[in-house]
DNA sequence: CGCGAGCTTGACGTTGTTCAACTAGAGTGG
DNA sequence: CCACTCTAGTTGAACAACGTCAAGCTCGCG
């Protein structure tokens, strides 16, 4: 346990001993593919991680069209946004593969940390790169048609999550189409279409970037 | 100078003492309206609040069609998301009408406020209360549309701004739109339909509410 | 009084979703 | 081991939703 808390990047400002007492009070649960871990809109008692895995994290749209914020990795926290004021969960979580998901107390969490200065500023700086990606996926809706998103979620996809040109993430084209914001439909139109183009290569699940470049231009025209 | 500062809620938990530190050190520029103050991208050295008047703050899209993120009221502060990490302005921020802008020097802030636990505590649920309404834009910009995100734009107007059914604000439709995530001439449409319909009362710029209920079901229903 | 910015309206075209039908592959039970 | 089922993927066609374009209007201000 002690090992996974070493690697979320928070914790690594904690002495043992505040380790220890936080691993005390950890579970970890095994889920599913598929599986919500924690629900939008339901009562945030803890904050959690992945110990290995994918999984994402989306809005809950009234029309069953859900919309992927983040493709979330091993040792990223998840719910600090609930962890303040409102203390309901703002984002729905779910297992994209099985994995392994640790749940700490909020209450120990908050004790810990709270007053602790170079982890107060260490979630600021969380924030604000999330921010950027708030941003950015904003503006994405806001302004990008097919093309571009769809850039936008493959691009994502290889620098952010697979730091590959080789993304063998086991995501489906439901999935892909939720991150860009788009329908399946269009989600698997856009792949062959660039596989067609060879500015990707399509083997089944595995998508091969082949002309970043040309993905980075319809990225920026939109 | 420090009666304004006294007006930022963050500000409230320095003692005198780092309140005269910080006004000797703040710029006080006065903007006509439809200027911009910040600009996205430029190199951020000051945070920045109003100290009357009224703001937007948006993403510039590349084919110069902007999204409005936020309307800024006086003594909201702005840039906060550049100050740590990245040192370039993520947003925008524009005048709505005449304004008068408090420029905070960067570092001046960050010596005030830095190991300071109350100020970062208030910073982390200053962002947690912003990263809750990033999801409702991208939800908003993801599964809705139009009569649901114009529902959308107005309410926010009223609950969060203008605070009253009546909104006077001097926004043009343009600003709406931008507001909203929709073309100019898709608000002013909707304008006239809510209007006609007897949802909303128009009167040039001034725009009441008084069918809330029914804005709300728009909104709910996308 | 005239100019220009913002506002308004209608017609048109594009974009992307939706629907429906079909295929492929993986698991299940007889 | 084979049929059955279920999910994911695929494709084409029709339709709806919006943006765009163009033209005219209004109002405030010099």
């Amino acid at each position: 346990m002690l090992q996974y808390l070493e690697n979320v990047s928070l914790f690594k400002f904690l002495t043992d001993e505040e380790k220890a007492r936080l691993a005390e009070n950890c579970t970890i649960i095994k889920y599913k593919k598929g599986e919500t871990i924690c629900k939008q809109g339901s009562f945030a008692n803890h904050i959690v991680f992945l110990t290995d895995g994918l999984g994402k994290n989306y809005i809950e749209g009234s029309n069953d069209k859900n919309l992927i914020i983040e493709i979330v990795r091993p040792f990223e926290l998840f719910g600090l946004t609930s962890l303040f004021k409102e203390n309901v969960f703002h984002l729905s979580l779910a297992s994209i593969t099985e994995t392994n998901v640790c749940f700490i107390g909020k209450k120990i969490f908050a004790d810990i940390t709270e007053g602790n200065n170079i982890i107060s500023k260490n979630i600021i700086e969380y924030f604000c790169v999330k921010a950027e990606h708030y941003f950015k996926k904003i503006a994405g809706l806001g302004n990008k048609q097919l093309h571009g998103r769809f850039a936008d979620a493959i691009l994502y996809l290889s620098k952010e999550i697979a730091q590959s040109k080789v993304l063998e993430l086991s995501i489906t084209r439901k999935e892909l189409g939720e991150l860009a914001g788009i329908s399946t439909e269009s989600a698997i139109r856009l792949l062959s279409e660039l596989n067609h183009d060879g500015i990707i290569k399509l083997e089944g699940k595995k998508i091969t970037l082949i002309k970043d470049n040309l993905l980075e231009k319809l990225s920026e025209i939109g």
